[in-house]
Formats: structure tokens, C-alpha cells, sequence
DNA sequence: TAGTAAACTCGAACACCGTGCGAGCGCCGA
DNA sequence: TCGGCGCTCGCACGGTGTTCGAGTTTACTA
């Protein structure tokens, strides 16, 4: 995390007083744990910088001292919750196990985070610690066995699909009412679904089979279900011996 | 964002038409329309509703008769693209062909459009376009061999992935700058990736043995390699019965 | 010790945004 | 001919991100 070459430069104890100039009252760091702590609260579009000030107890404008713009400030956020993820130690266990640890560990930051869907399209996450995440997923597929440009395909098959279901699964809650539950909403919504199901035969027939399920455990289990997949097909392929297989 | 008291009453697909009156000069279809120009020459941040009034020869705020929200807008936005994407027949050819076919479509036209990346996260695509699309998808999925839910998370598996994937790649290329090209971009980016990759044994290593490539030319090969390691992954389980496979 | 300059705070202002409101327009059925 | 409806649109409200520059606090230098 820190590009310090000497440690003890860092230390609060050893840091030498600042050459000039006023105490600051702020930091980089309180700001962007504080912009977290807003969006946590009120989603993306919660965040405003007049607001971010004043919960800071600073004045409107006080924060672009430490931050050029707000997609900068975006930027240092999504690299900061990109650190909450947990990374396998390297070798600790199989790949399989690691990779499916990364995704899930993806994920639930995700979860716990859900604006960041709303974050990755709109500046490619490069910071130090997406770094360390795909160090760490590129270390897992390298001693899995892969080389060359299927290490980038595999490590990109799996980021994306994390991300696309994590964006998809944030649209839905987004659109559900507040105190609704999952299923309370599938049950708003059961007669345009059902409308749809008419009109759409295969569709529709799946609908009619399956129409009582529980939305939320759904979703774990789809995610779930997705992973195994998705990693049976690099296994399969690396088993292969990295040929394109049978068409 | 718009209030959502009641997903269904609210929702653009299940309100009637206007009834009859006087001719408008302005219709939905047009609005849309424009929406998307605006779109495709300015991104979403281009779009606003003066702007679109304005090209519409229209008063800032006219376009307020045919549709409720700048939300709404973007449902309607987001749909007539979905309508864009070519759907195989069904039975026209193997499930494997037709389930890649699907994906590519949906990838080239988030490629067309790219602020639809952007979209995805906002609202669920659920317009007759959208449901237009997975039902052919479940249609295939269903003529593969899956039943019940697994139909429900091989269909996401594949949306999600191709979703996830041309987010980060369009995120990706909006950090470029203007007139550069991907490898340029690349280039500029070197000491960057270099002080990473110093930093990070295992993507510093692959890193050095791979920096000569075509940043455009991986983009296409990786989505290709992603969606036939994926189709892998729900083949073999078809194969083997849909049952949990070797840990 | 006085002076300078750097580091930092922040209020005012600019140009824009989405949207509610209601006055006004032209067409239609009666 | 007239009332009412479908439709347009200017105005205004309360936000937004960001720039600017004046003001404050500090540490170094002369």
C-alpha cells in the first residue's frame, strides 16, 4: 500500500513536521472513508461534494484541495473497497478453491458496497489494490497451469462475470421498492411477467414451471451455480491441453 | 431517480397509450430516437434534457408530455437497443451456436452504443426487447437439455458475462484519451503498469513476457475464448446429468 | 524579530442540471 | 361557435460540479 521506500518515513513518530504552512484538518483518507460512509448510506447518487463537506464539518469546496474532481475522488474510492477483498494466499489450496474464493470474495464486497456496480464502467479499476486482486487471481491461474494470453482471458472471464451479475443484481434491488422484500416484488410484478409469458412461448412455459421460487436464494445459488461452471470450462480446457476443443 | 412506490403501476411498458386528440408534433419513437444520437455522438453524459429539447427544434422541457422521468427515458433508451440485436431462429442450429450467437449480438451492440454500459446498473432490462432476447435465450437453454432453474442461471451466466465484460472494456476505453488508439494508450501507461508489475511477483512476471500484444485484437479473442470456456463449462454439465461434478 | 511564502480553508459565483407549474395554443366534437 | 382537451414551452426552484481568489495559519529566512 505505501509507496514508501524507508518505512520509518511514514511512522507519526518519525515524520518530520510539515516545511510550511497551516495544520490541514483534512485528509485524503478521511475523505474518502467519509464519501464511503455516504454512499453506504444514501447510494451513488447520495454523494455530492457540498454534502461530503459538511458531513467532513468543512466548508462546500474544502475537499478539492486533496482531490482534483469527483471521478478522481470515485477512482480513490473504488480502489480503497477493492482492499476490503480477501485474497488467497498463494498456494494455500487449490486452484479451484482459490479462484472461486476471489470471486466470491468479488462479490460480496459488492453486496456490501452496491454502488460499485455503478462505479466499474466508468473508469477501469487500476489502483494499487484492484492490483493486488489481480496479482493474486493471476498467480492462481499461472500455478493452475495457464500461460501466455489465457492467463489475461481467464483472469478477465472471471472479473466480468462477477462484476455483470453484481451489476445486474443491483439493478434489480435498486428497482424493488424500500420495504419491499424480493418476493413481495416478484408478486407486484406477476402480472406484467405474466403478460410477457403469454406473448413469449418458451419463455413463458419456463415461467409457468417455475413460477414459485425465492428470489434472494436465487440469486446466491445462480452466482453460485455460475462459478462451478465457469471454472469447469477453463479446468476442461487446461485438461485439454489449451486446444480450442470440439466445436 | 424516480420514486418507486409501485414498480408495476409505474412501469412505462404497462401504461395505455394516449387516447386521441389533437397531432402532435413530437412522438415518443422520435424522442427516443434522438436520445439515442445524443447518446452515441455526446455519451451519457451528453444527454440532457434541454440538449434533447433543443435538437428536437422543441422547448427545453416538451418531451415531458411523452415520458415521465429522464429515468424512464433511459428504460425506453435501453430497450429500443436491445432491439437492435439479431436473435437466431430457434432450432436453426445447434444450442451451443445459438447461445454464442446471442452473446456476440448483445456484445456488438453494447460495442454500437457503448453508454448502455452504463445503463445496466440503473434499472433491470426488462422491456419487450429485453424479454425478447431471453426468451430466445431460454429457448435455446431449454432445446440444450436444462430444466428449472438452471435454465434461469445458465441464461444469466451468459447476459452476465457479456455484460460484465463490455462494462470494464468500455470503461476502458473511455479513459483513453480522444485521438489515441489502445496501444498507444498502453503505451503512455508503461511506467505505470512497469511500477506495478515491480511490485507484484506474479503479474509482473507475466507481465514482462507478455507486453507485446495488441490491446484491441485481446479484447475480441478474450470475449471469444470467455464465451467457449463458458459453453464448455455448461456443456460438460449437461454431459454429465446436471449433477455437482468433482470438487 | 519582521517578512515572506507555502499550505490550506472556504464563500461566492458560474454554468448547468432535472423537473413542477401553469399560461397559452390549436384542433375536435358538439 | 364554443368548451375542452392534447400539447407546447417559458419560468422558476433547488440542486449539481467546479473555479477563483481572498483569507488564515504556520515555518523558514534575513
Amino acid at each position: 500500500m505505501s509507496s514508501n521506500a524507508d518505512p520509518l518515513a511514514n511512522s507519526v513518530w518519525t515524520r518530520p513536521p510539515r516545511s510550511r504552512g497551516a495544520q490541514p484538518t483534512l485528509s485524503r483518507e478521511q475523505i474518502v472513508r467519509t464519501a464511503i460512509e455516504l454512499l453506504d448510506e444514501k447510494g451513488l447518487d447520495g454523494l455530492s461534494m457540498r454534502r461530503l463537506g459538511s458531513r467532513l464539518a468543512a466548508g462546500a469546496t474544502s475537499a478539492y484541495w486533496y482531490v482534483a474532481t469527483k471521478d478522481e475522488l470515485l477512482e480513490l474510492v473504488l480502489d480503497e473497497v477493492m482492499g476490503e477483498i480477501e485474497v488467497p494466499e498463494v498456494g494455500a489450496a487449490d486452484w479451484r478453491t482459490a479462484a472461486a474464493a476471489l470471486a466470491h470474495g468479488l462479490r460480496a464486497m459488492i453486496l456490501r458496497h452496491p454502488w460499485v456496480a455503478g462505479l466499474f464502467g466508468v473508469r477501469p479499476a487500476m489502483g494499487p489494490n484492484a492490483m493486488r486482486m489481480s496479482d493474486r487471481m493471476v498467480g492462481v491461474l499461472i500455478a493452475a497451469g495457464f500461460t501466455g494470453m489465457p492467463v489475461a482471458y481467464a483472469s478477465s472471464l472471471l472479473m466480468s462475470h462477477v462484476i455483470g451479475s453484481a451489476t445486474m443484481e443491483s439493478a434489480w434491488r435498486r428497482s424493488l421498492a424500500p420495504g419491499k422484500t424480493a418476493n413481495e416484488a416478484v408478486e407486484d410484478m406477476r402480472p406484467y411477467i405474466d403478460d410477457v409469458a403469454a406473448r413469449y412461448p418458451d419463455y413463458g412455459g419456463w415461467w409457468r414451471e417455475n413460477r414459485d421460487l425465492d428470489a434472494d436464494r436465487l440469486q446466491d445459488e445462480g452466482f453460485a451455480f455460475a462459478v462451478e461452471r465457469l471454472l469447469d470450462g477453463l479446468q476442461s480446457w487446461l485438461d485439454r491441453g489449451g486446444e480450442a476443443g470440439p466445436a
